[in-house]
DNA sequence: ATGTCCGCGCGACGCGGA
């Protein structure tokens, strides 16, 4: 089973980028972030002809979650991170899919920080570990992916010193990270490329890419039950350098089951 | 500090967000 996770940066600018590669790479499942449109506006048909059911969560202007499954509509166990009824962000949608629970969020940026967009951070960040440990306290296998927003250690980042004052790296996300990995999740990208430069995403100035000037934001944790079932992972990485293409690069894993 | 891409509300550019 192939699980894959794509901050597409709106999904309506990305759209054939994203049918190009949903044929590319064939995942079984496509967890989809920052939509960036209105529920009704999403893009089922296209998403339906590329041979995709899919259950989202959008929202105006930004953010918005999906979670695509190939052949068949994904079964839809929550929609939006419990915790907060005040918080509208649409950045967390649950599914049950072949007997595992996959989580897709997009973790707040942060940015500037400190500040009050920094305290929402951290705040979305413990209210998720607190649905991380309900999680991971069932029988149920998990998965959770996305767009964490966290540059985890200093060899997830070209040059960390130049990331020291960004939301992604500040000793707090970075602590927050730990906090729920030691729950029990494996990191999976990492687990199975221990010394690997792996990243994720390059911003589109000062090409980036072309320098390979990149962070690793974009995680897979899973559950002690899956983390013997892990057999590869990686990064779609050409992808990053299709035209009108997304500023990070689908990332994916494969569970024998 | 810089840079680029996106959606939006305008009114074909500037702004917030990333």
């Amino acid at each position: 089973m192939k699980i894959a996770t794509y901050n597409v940066n709106s999904v309506h600018a990305r759209l054939p980028v994203l049918l190009r590669w949903l044929e590319q790479a064939q995942p079984d499942v496509a967890c989809l972030q920052e939509l960036k449109t209105p529920g009704e506006k999403f893009p089922l048909e296209a998403i339906e002809a590329a041979g995709y059911g899919a259950i989202w969560h959008g929202q105006k202007s930004w953010n918005g979650v999906a979670i695509l499954v190939r052949g068949s509509t994904p079964q839809e166990v929550q929609r939006g991170l419990p915790g907060d009824p005040e918080d509208l962000h649409s950045r967390y949608i649950e599914a049950l899919v072949n007997g595992i629970r996959v989580g897709c969020l997009y973790l707040p940026n942060g940015n500037p920080a400190p500040g009050p967009k920094f305290d929402y951070k951290l705040r979305w960040f413990e209210r998720f570990t607190i649905r991380a440990a309900e999680l991971i306290a069932t029988d149920t296998p998990v998965v959770l992916t996305g767009d964490y927003n966290v540059i985890p250690t200093d060899m997830d980042a070209y040059k960390p010193e130049r990331w020291v004052d960004d939301a992604l790296f500040k000793p707090e996300s970075r602590a927050a990270y730990q906090r729920l990995l030691a729950q029990g999740w494996t990191d999976a990208l990492r687990s199975l490329h221990p010394t690997e430069t792996i990243y994720t995403y390059w911003d589109y100035f000062r090409g980036a890419f072309e320098r390979n000037a990149g962070i690793r934001i974009d995680h897979f944790l899973i559950s002690p039950k899956l983390a013997g079932s892990l057999t590869a992972a990686g990064v779609d990485r050409d992808v990053r350098g299709w035209e009108k293409t997304s500023d990070h690069a689908p990332t994916w894993i494969e569970l024998a089951l």
